[in-house]
DNA sequence: AATTCGATTGGCCACGCGGACAAGAGCGGC
DNA sequence: GCCGCTCTTGTCCGCGTGGCCAATCGAATT
């Protein structure tokens, strides 16, 4: 018998789990049987702690969005924001990825989910126009819109991410380069100055072993 | 009972049913008995023209890969390339990106559909870049890398689908004033020209109500 | 008009699913 | 050391699925 193990422990193991096996297997492929394999435990248990398989994915789903924006949040507020505009334009690592790409295609038909990511989305778009607005403030580039250019460059991130993750047409240093090579000459950046400032760091969460 | 049908055009009608219910539910979720429904036949015919499900999926996509195909060498064909470069950044219709944002999410565990895929995108890649050789051509702009242009450009197409059709994040004027607006600063094109010779055809094909 | 071929039907099967629930087992309060 | 709460188990159920197949029907050929 699996140790009996504090609840909001066990809800954050199972929920962890859901997101590697909808990032393996796609969101409408995971069952509660997976999932309680998956943390090891029986099937039964999961409804324990979440009534339906809708409320476990729902629960899911939010605890991604929650961790992504704690990442905009701590990109957003650092000191210097022309190294933050470098790391927010990084590939995001894979996992991440497979479970946003998922998300796109259950949100039209997910009135929650397809709320908790626009939301998100819109959020985002804010903290990334934050970061613009402080480079133009610092007179380091220039910008007539900056929301207009955040909605322009998270695009072409999401695409960047289609093309990299999903289907393999470029490679991750060109997927940066592109994403570089374009906020430069949107935001009238010395060119070059975002790939010599980015950080790298390992944002890797949910490691998926395809 | 159902009229006998050439066995051509029965298989033509189960190929759309299919791809409009993928479209309306996602690649996991359509079952033979959907589709038979769809087509108005029982589940069993189904099987009569495609030995499994997974044959008939595929032949599905690969009828929606070659859809695209046919109207991306239809614009890399015309005449004029500003004009073709201009429809070819314009939105294309809700029902295809639908099908592709699942086809994205399916990628990376369908071997087959990810050959497909790839395969595909690197022709539409080719084709635009031609198109955006003859512009350079033609001393209306320029570009020192077509084929890294094309990427680009698809990537932000791609993205833009993406917020568009699946976030509802931007309407269509604002995904195609942003195409235009990257386009024209990334390859030289005086501003306003792409907007001015886009053609808007309709090139809607599987009809979705959701 | 009879024959033939295959398109079409409808019922069948085993399987895995989400959900339900009674019984068992660990752990803290007394 | 016992009790009580609840985490955890194992089993059960009805349903819909993909796949299978023998029987039927319809149109073209002869």
């Amino acid at each position: 018998m699996a140790t009996r193990l504090d609840p909001a422990e066990r809800r954050e193991q199972i929920i962890a789990a859901t997101l590697r096996l909808v990032a393996r297997d796609g969101f409408a492929r995971v069952t509660l049987r997976d999932v309680a394999a998956e943390v090891g435990v029986v099937h039964g248990l999961i409804r324990h702690y979440f009534a339906t398989r809708e409320q476990l994915v729902a629960a899911a789903f939010d605890a991604a969005v929650l961790a992504e924006a704690a990442e905009d949040e701590e990109l957003a507020t650092r000191l210097e924001p022309i190294p933050a505009l470098a790391d927010w334009l990084s590939t995001t690592p894979r996992d991440h990825y497979f479970v946003w790409i998922d998300a796109w295609s259950e949100a039209p038909r997910n009135p929650e989910l397809h709320a908790s990511l626009t939301r998100h989305h819109r959020e985002s778009d804010a903290r990334l126009a934050g970061i613009i607005r402080r480079i133009v403030a610092a007179g380091d580039g220039t910008s007539s819109d900056p929301e207009a250019d955040a909605r322009t460059l998270t695009a072409l991130i999401d695409g960047l991410a289609v093309q990299h993750h999903a289907l393999g047409l470029i490679d991750e240093a060109e997927a940066d380069r592109i994403a570089f090579r374009t906020a430069e000459a949107r935001l009238g950046l010395e060119a070059g100055v975002l790939v010599r400032s980015r950080a790298t760091p390992d944002r890797s969460r949910w490691a998926v072993t395809h």
